[in-house]
DNA sequence: TGCAAATGGTTTCATATGAAACTATAACGT
DNA sequence: ACGTTATAGTTTCATATGAAACCATTTGCA
């Protein structure tokens, strides 16, 4: 019974997965795509990888931030979140200091540098953004927005 | 001119990039979040990576595929088929032969202990599929269908 | 107080990943 | 035929990543 399986028998007893309409594979082939794209476009120019380029982005919105709460608001872990800082910090973009009240703390904030290169980086994300979502009609952008909302996990 | 920046200011001159709506953000975040939560399931239980299940899962459908082919099907780079392929063949999950016409080539395909986790895994993803689009009502599930659509490259 | 448990952050180690170099075979052009 | 170019697949090397161990400080509470 189990001897050389041909496409079509195979098929039809096992029932396997169809990759190409199975949600998470596409999901997953879709998110890097963009993501690459869009990363593609700073990632040479300015010697900055994507997680580096979130962190930036959470500091560029909310000044003073400690690792760990960079860590929430990037969804990324304690670890890379660390090493992102290394470089960003060795490279001018980003500096730190001690919490006054907690001296396991630290301070985070964009200086000069890292804020000339953000308001350089993040039209440039946007632009690439709106490419992307010119592909829809507004109907469609809009029920994007209510499926993305609903099928997030929705942090507080 | 450039002090200290604080949360409010810094929003108003700079226009920082609010990730939380940020597309590629969130589809990456979507994205890793469901892949994981199905790998979850399969991981630890029989030892085998995201990869390496996705080969398994397009030689279910496609007997007797190339490395390469199966590269193209699952949009992995062919680095890393070669290595997942290694594996899968040394668990003994996957055969592979040496193409009659073309000694270049392998000729894939699942060994029966390969269809018997197939069978099993298989029904797992898709029931972990159904809870994610179970958050969604039945129009909301036809949207993201055809938004998908238009987003993906679309391959021949 | 003073000590156990918790927290912020970094380092270590083991594994994953991709680009480029490499090997073997096949296809092409003359 | 025969050398050049292309293709299938593997190996190498350098980098990325996460889990767990780690250090320093703070918190909770007897």
């Amino acid at each position: 019974m189990p001897a050389k399986r041909q496409p079509a028998p195979a098929t039809a007893e096992h029932a396997p997965l169809q990759l190409e309409h199975f949600l998470p594979y596409r999901l997953s082939i879709l998110s890097n795509t963009i993501s690459q794209t869009i990363a593609d476009d700073y990632q040479r120019r300015y010697d900055i990888s994507v997680t580096e380029w979130r962190v930036m982005a959470v500091l560029a919105r909310f000044d003073g931030l400690s690792a760990r709460e960079v860590a929430e608001r990037t969804a990324m872990d304690k670890v890379a979140v660390s090493r992102a800082l290394a470089r960003l910090v060795a490279a001018g973009r980003v500096s730190r200091a001690i919490h006054d009240d907690d001296k396991r703390r630290s301070v985070l904030g964009l200086t000069e540098t890292g804020w000339a290169m953000h308001d350089e980086v993040a039209p440039m994300a946007r632009a690439r953004e709106r490419e992307v979502l010119a592909k829809l009609d507004a109907e469609e952008r809009a029920w994007l927005e209510r499926i993305l909302d609903k099928l997030q996990p929705a942090k507080p």
